[in-house]
DNA sequence: CTAATCCTTAGAGTGAACTCTAAGTCAAGC
DNA sequence: GCTTGACTTAGAGTTCACTCTAAGGATTAG
């Protein structure tokens, strides 16, 4: 059972964004005296919202999710959850697609600038490609 | 040449944000009788510049780039503009990273559920590997 | 015992990137 | 000439996700 300043030290999240995150309903640890304790399942949830929010999932639609699981038991949200997370699947999908495209434009013009300048050193970056009229 | 409604539509953006960023200095179209003017340079960059704020370079950064195009001419800023797409260049390597990294856990999630529920119809999404202990 | 850590409420502040409004003027296209 | 679209300034408003503060009190670890 970990503190709050120990998830934070574990996830690299501040306590403030921690307790922010249960006030917008994304975490629900136990309490020993008032005091938040997080087992290992609470930090690897934390690391999984974490990971939605770099994904740029809204806070909002993590907290759907999480109310879904929530009400389960009484209901079978399964159908639901996973409508969710197909939703953010897909999204995370396009994400990458644009991220793809977007990367190969710039190593593209990386490259051209190289041909144009042979004489500036690299870096460790990978290149590519064929490609005029850089800005 | 295309007017500001023109290049909204082209772009998808609103002629709002455009005039927006040329007041942040990403942009500089021609005028005619005061209004503005874009050719198919200035498309392919605003294209290009949307494609760099997707990928979170903040307009910032955005700018100091342009500014070291425009001071060209002057001085030779090949190097420091090299520096600055390489720079975002690794930034996009990350998140790319990252992005793999997340769709990959919500395809293990995915997976999970459909094999709890194999009544559920599945859409158009790949899938993959092996977990349990699904959220 | 004591210092460090944690708690609460309630709200203010921050920063980025838009997003929109208003009011009055001017240009373009048919 | 009329309608639609464009222009300007100047600033207000919005959204999101934090981020921090203050004050006063409780708990924990050594």
């Amino acid at each position: 059972m970990y503190t709050i300043s120990e998830i934070s030290r574990l996830t690299d999240t501040s306590a403030h964004t921690i307790r922010y995150y249960e006030k917008e309903g994304l975490l629900f640890p136990k309490r020993q005296n008032g005091q938040r304790r997080y087992d290992d399942q609470d930090v690897t949830w934390l690391r999984f919202v974490l990971r939605l929010r770099e994904t740029h999932m809204p806070i909002e639609q993590i907290r759907s999710y999480v109310t879904l699981f929530l009400a389960h038991g009484e209901q079978d949200t399964t159908r639901e959850r996973l409508a969710l997370l197909e939703a953010h699947h897909a999204n995370v999908l396009a994400q990458l697609a644009a991220l793809q495209e977007t990367e190969r434009m710039i190593a593209e013009k990386v490259d051209t600038y190289r041909r144009l300048h042979p004489t500036i050193p690299a870096p460790d970056v990978v290149q590519s490609s064929e490609n005029a009229s850089v800005n």
